[in-house]
DNA sequence: AATTAATTACTGCTAAAACGGTAAAACTTA
DNA sequence: TAAGTTTTACCGTTTTAGCAGTAATTAATT
């Protein structure tokens, strides 16, 4: 269940970093595909690349359920 | 970056709503391999997988950035 | 203790994610 | 408009996640 626009939530944050997709994607240490990929919604991605990327943007990810909280 | 054992919460909540590991796996619609994984905090499966047993379980994922606020 | 249920741990196979390379659009800036 | 930058798109190749099946531990019930 996604909030919002996960692929436009990485673009912006990637843009106000001041990097392009191919550096995010070298500091992530993924390629360069995979950048475009998360940034267009594709949910096929491994959690391991997409936590790659939002670690770099300092972007934390947080789970919460009625009985979590 | 996780918060914490991801793999501890999808379990304890999995229990909670008293369901087996392949109970969950029909489910969501993946592989029963799957869930054992996701469990054991394999970071290398799919998002579309992850979010597909979260979505049973009724876990939302939110997340959050010193932009995001 | 014995039986059942559930979880973990292998297996081989198949589909597809990830990758780099290239090229073509879409924006920028001079 | 032209040059440069960035993004998107496509294409082969390689790697591997996902899968069902099976088997072996582990946990729970009687």
């Amino acid at each position: 269940m996604n909030n919002l626009d996960l692929g436009a939530l990485i673009k912006d944050h990637r843009k106000k970093a001041g990097l392009t997709q191919l550096e995010l994607a070298n500091l992530a240490g993924v390629g360069k595909t995979t950048v475009f990929d998360i940034e267009k919604n594709k949910e096929t991605v491994r959690l391991n690349n997409l936590f790659a990327v939002l670690r770099v943007l300092n972007i934390k990810v947080e789970f919460k359920s009625p009985l979590t909280k």
